[in-house]
DNA sequence: TGACATTTGAGGTACGTACCTCAAATGACT
DNA sequence: AGTCATTTGAGGTACGTACCTCAAATGTCA
């Protein structure tokens, strides 16, 4: 039988009052005291029981997810993520609310963040580009004493607690050192293809991407990032004129999450045999165009994780509880058509 | 606030004492009468409070993971994951108990199995080669009422409930698309190395890889699989043998987790430029290899994901519950040492 | 040593569920 | 209508922890 807050009190000969007193660091108890107790907890062995001090608590997390509307299929992933992980959530006592803003407008977005109720809520995780007004938003929250964490994209110079995500230099270097080995020794150009270099991840995958290629694949020349701002018509015509004015492109590396117009408009436009293709995150979208061999790998992150991740990130912090950092890393995935499910 | 039992017997107009025994399962109660409770369970949205369930019931969980003694490097990742778990484990009322039985040993391993006390255990997580005696050792398991999954190499032909790990097959394909894409055009052959062909997951990788050589790469041919049985020796004597026959060795597979030893004899018998290497498992031994560049990639599970998804399969089959199965898949993880971090 | 602040103890209630007992109500049957 | 089995209700205790109050004990300082 697991020992319990009473075993310690007789074990280290004060009284249940003193021992709840430690373990819940509430004043009045003098040093000596604390060190008992805590050597009765260390050789008894005693772990807390979470489900009876939730329950006798009565604390429950009101969590809010800002993610971007509409958007691609990652966006709608994130999403899709976020609601399935409420049921679950419901069970450990964290109410999940989904708040959507447009991705490119900075007002409305910062206008979701001003409008959360402090009061209301516990923690927030916010999934956009850092702008001035998105970093007075989180300023207000955290002097509230909100939780906030940044998802996917970091948000480095503000008052975020977390990033939740990969690493995004090391993405981008996984990239180059995938695209670079699987285009042999020929040389040959390299197309780079992102929504926005807004966003932070973008440019740190561009950053990674570069670096392997310079320094491993010199026979390989990265061209100039083409911002699609997730325009079809717009993308088109950079992809067109891209390959018309290089006849030697052997590879494209889609940085953003909106791969779906790209691969459209390269089954029209690519030359045979088509050149390599690498993209970002799984959706229903690269997993099919894995499988039919229209991309040939995909980097990308476990949203179920990172939800998760969130989720546990920003609980210990309203509860000041500490982290263990290696039970809440991303992993980078690669994913090719034979490891896909 | 959450709705609890007592607003589910409000709702349906019955008292406390029905919706408990409608919720256990319990007798005593009409089929109109359980419909009623079912309704007013579905308009509240009523989810049972795991924590204040398991309280009130005392449940305790003790499982029992048989796993190699002594072995490679991964068997002692495999231990201290364990260890780690259990710790852990003790807040989520689950007890975890470790025994080691040597890999090769069918008889010593079928008595640790039948050495476990029954009635003291609610379920068995086993690492082992599948024999006849261990097809026995898990009926009886199975036949008192003990959950069993099998860890990272299926016992497909035995009683176990489930099998936790990554699907071998698929890891072989993985490994070898990734092998003939580095390999390039040119014509060579492949070396493959195995601990043992006994277990089914280097049978299955080894399948795997075979397929996708054949079809994809035909410029490349794989040479029969070297048992290496843990012996240095053994190991250093056919790769000894096996470069002075072959002149065109490209690449170089290990199939199991014991790539150490198959390390330090590449390191001093192979050929430069060096054959391309892909391994099993990420240790710090092939950590290491991935970071000084003596192996290209490395094909992993993740075995905190493995040994919590054991727990929750374990825990659920032993309270007859519904698994979610989506949460339970283990990624085939390809690692290089750009998204190694 | 007396006054006072600080520390400790004793005892209580609460959380949501499980599980128990006993009585009351209801239904089915003769 | 009376008997009896089945179903339902009422009320209780328990799990381990959190958090509260008040009194008693202990320490510190003049």
């Amino acid at each position: 039988m697991r020992p319990t807050t009473s075993d310690i009190a007789k074990e280290a000969g004060v009284s249940l009052a003193t021992v709840d007193r430690v373990l819940n660091e509430r004043p009045g108890v003098r040093a000596p005291t604390i060190e008992k107790v805590k050597r009765a907890i260390d050789r008894l062995g005693y772990v807390r029981d979470v489900s009876a001090a939730n329950l006798a608590r009565q604390r429950t997390y009101r969590l809010v997810f800002v993610v971007p509307d509409g958007g691609n299929e990652f966006h709608t992933a994130i999403r899709n993520t976020i609601t399935e992980c409420s049921v679950t959530a419901i069970a450990e006592r964290t109410d999940l609310q989904l708040e959507q803003a447009p991705l490119h407008d900075p007002h409305a977005l910062a206008k979701v963040l001003n409008n959360l109720d402090t009061k209301q809520i516990d923690g927030v995780a916010i999934l956009a580009p850092e702008t001035p007004l998105v970093r007075d938003a989180i300023r207000r929250l955290k002097e509230s004493g909100v939780a906030v964490v940044a998802l996917i994209s970091d948000l480095p110079n503000t008052d975020r607690d977390y990033f939740v995500g990969i690493n995004n230099v090391a993405a981008g270097r996984t990239a180059g050192e995938l695209l670079g080995r699987f285009a042999g020794k020929e040389p040959g150009k390299l197309m780079v293809v992102a929504s926005s270099m807004q966003s932070h991840d973008s440019a740190e995958r561009r950053l990674g991407f570069d670096h392997v290629i310079h320094n491993e694949f010199p026979q390989l020349e990265v061209l100039p990032t083409m911002e699609s701002h997730d325009d079809l018509d717009k993308i088109t015509r950079m992809v067109t004129q891209s390959f018309h004015h290089n006849d030697d492109i052997r590879g494209v590396y889609s940085l953003g999450a909106g791969s779906r117009m790209l691969s459209r408009c390269l089954a029209e436009l690519a030359p045979q045999p088509r050149p390599l293709v690498i993209a970002h995150e799984l959706t229903p979208h690269t997993e099919n165009a894995l499988k039919n061999g229209s991309i040939d790998a995909v980097i990308t992150q476990d949203l179920g994780h990172i939800i998760r991740s969130s989720l546990r990130l920003l609980r210990a912090t309203s509860d000041q509880m500490e982290i263990i950092a290696s039970q809440e890393r991303i992993r980078i995935e690669i994913i090719m058509k034979e490891n896909l499910y």
